[in-house]
DNA sequence: CGTATTTGACCCGCGC
DNA sequence: GCGCGGGTCAAATACG
């Protein structure tokens, strides 16, 4: 059976988004026998800690070979039949706060060589929280750097970038069609030689310049994780166990930074 | 006043 | 080639 709290932990998550493991599947790493990664979406319904947020379900890293996989398991979130609070009603939101038709006429240069984001495909991850935030809480800081309007959505999608130092890690956040109180969280890892490495100190970021004053200060509080995440977790181990590792992966790659340039 | 968010413009890949 | 959708940029704005 599924430990979901063990195996599917931050740690976990971040431990395949950093490529410690690269052959390990998420989805049975306690060497059950997951035909289907769409297995996943099927957890079983654990008691609801409270009204927290309910995480109930992660999806694994993808290799980039399976990014395909990972895009339909993104795109098509299904929603585990198990959980009695789930409403069809489908509010109709302001998916028309995009079409203003009074339009702001500057021009601005953009840079001409912008990485390609489509090209590459970087290993994904989503959650499905059950919450009435959109923006969860996970311990780490992030700036909010966009908003667009997804397609047959009324919810709009949400792109955050890790202020840490040489952190390559972006994430989306939307919320889902089919339950609209599930959020869905997709991390993104850019490769250490990420090209957002020389640039998160400073140097490309128009008119803010002080990104790297937040640095230090990510790992170093223990704060809300276990309880925002880890919804069924009443010890905080865990917790402390993924802010170490993930401390590890990230100071290993600013050091990768720092060999590569 | 410094920092975070908002939001329209822009870029790019892809399908037709 | 063109339009669409997704992702990003960055000036303007909000916020503490």
């Amino acid at each position: 059976m599924f430990d979901i709290e063990k195996d599917y932990s931050l740690s976990f998550l971040l431990e395949t988004m950093f490529g410690v493991d690269e052959h390990q599947d998420c989805y049975n790493n306690d060497n059950t026998t997951t035909s289907s990664i769409f297995d996943l979406l099927m957890f079983p319904s654990q008691q609801q800690h409270q009204h927290q947020q309910q995480r109930f379900i992660t999806c694994s890293s993808l290799p980039e070979s399976s990014s395909i996989l990972s895009d339909h398991l993104i795109n098509n979130v299904p929603v585990t039949p198990n959980l009695s609070s789930i409403s069809s009603s489908s509010t109709e939101l302001a998916a028309d706060d995009y079409q203003e038709d009074h339009q702001h006429k500057y021009k601005k240069q953009l840079k001409p060589n912008k990485k390609n984001q489509k090209g590459k495909k970087e290993p994904r991850f989503a959650f499905m929280t059950k919450s009435e935030v959109d923006h969860l809480d996970d311990g780490f800081r992030w700036r909010k750097y966009g908003q667009k309007a997804v397609k047959n959505s009324p919810f709009p999608r949400s792109y955050y970038r890790c202020t840490t130092l040489s952190c390559g890690v972006k994430k989306r956040v939307e919320r889902s069609i089919q339950d609209t109180s599930i959020v869905v969280t997709t991390y993104e890892v850019q490769p250490v030689t990420t090209t957002y490495g020389g640039r998160v100190g400073g140097g490309d970021s128009g008119g803010r310049s002080h990104y790297g004053d937040y640095s230090s200060s990510l790992f170093s509080t223990n704060n809300s994780l276990q309880e925002k995440w880890f919804w069924n977790s009443s010890n905080s181990s865990l917790a402390k166990d993924d802010h170490e590792l993930l401390q590890d992966m990230v100071s290993s790659r600013m050091s990768s930074d720092i060999i590569e340039e």
